[in-house]
DNA sequence: GGTGTCATCTTGTCAATGGCAAGATAGGAT
DNA sequence: ATCCTATCTTGCCATTGACAAGATGACACC
């Protein structure tokens, strides 16, 4: 129950889940160890195994929850514009569950709720594109609109997030970020 | 530097790395074991310890050849859509090094070898954007031009590796990118 | 209140790994 | 011929992931 010693931990798996966040953020998805997580949450060694099976189960329900996440980040935005900031932000904001959501080597790609998930992210990005003015030169190929907004963003926020930017790019990412999509956009 | 002459094992230190390469392709630098690189070296499990310390060092050496590749691979393009797809073409055909290079929690990116190469790298990158025409409306910001391009590229070989895109994408990632430039130059 | 059931958590164990220390070996330099 | 140094080996220890078997408590049902 709530702040008890007892054998029965209350929520181990939300507790389990935010142990994770925190050292991904702090030294990358390498320096996870189940052990470690469960010594942060005052369980046995042992008791990770009971709710995700393995390290990969646990990555795997961290990836669901980080494209939930992102599909509601997404869904909140005016325009792509918009959208492409939220992107960015949410890979800043989030950044243990980015770098979880896109190394496919981590965990179980194929798990079914990754499946559903992935698939909110992807139709709240598609409507960001679905809402650019008509007059456009490559207004026809709303797929390939689609695929370079993904493709500058997700390079953005990947380059960012590893450190790899000059420090002439400034410390506020989504200015930065929406400096580099107007580029992509000039019209809207 | 390397001698090339016959050691115990002849150059175990270009063994270990070409055998880091294949595992990393396989299946990811999180899979990485010195024991197992060692075994398929034919050499005893302490042995790369000397040539790369630790596990850090030996990723640091792939890291920064990694850069020197990819500084290459750039050197040889004509123009800034060529240096795009090359960017892309060397993520693709150098898999294990990109994975390493832009994950800066698994090496030490602050080795004098790695920052050498990484500038070379940064420099053709940052030629390519310089040859484009004058007239354009953002010509008046080259570092704006080089970080957006940067991230367009760098973003879509970042998605294609993770097997994210969609399979309408097709097979053939030097097309589909230029597609995707194409879209952020459209004038080149 | 008593009982059974089942998810939750613990203890115990094993193979594999990274890293360190100390020793063995070879190929050249003197 | 002897020394020297880089190279590689053997031995060791703490940590980790994974599994097996047991302990505990919440909850439904009577």
């Amino acid at each position: 129950m709530t702040g008890t010693r007892g054998y029965h931990h209350g929520d181990l798996r939300r507790a389990l889940l935010a142990a994770a966040v925190q050292v991904i953020e702090e030294s990358g998805p390498g320096a996870l160890s189940l052990r470690d997580l469960a010594r942060r949450a005052g369980v046995s060694h042992a008791a990770p195994a009971h709710h995700f099976g393995d390290k990969a189960g646990l990555l795997t329900a961290l990836a669901a929850e980080g494209f939930d996440l992102l599909a509601e980040a997404l869904g909140g935005a005016a325009d792509l514009l918009d959208s492409g900031v939220a992107y960015v932000d949410f890979a800043v904001r989030h950044r243990a569950h980015f770098e979880v959501m896109f190394r496919p080597d981590l965990y179980r790609a194929d798990a079914e709720e990754v499946a559903v998930a992935r698939r909110r992210a992807g139709d709240a990005l598609h409507a960001g594109v679905a809402g650019l003015p008509q007059g456009r030169p490559t207004a026809a190929d709303p797929p390939g609109d689609a695929l370079a907004a993904w493709s500058i963003v997700h390079g953005f926020a990947t380059l960012w997030l590893a450190g790899a930017l000059p420090e002439r790019v400034g410390d506020d990412p989504r200015a930065a970020a929406r400096d580099v999509i107007r580029r992509l956009f000039p019209k809207e």
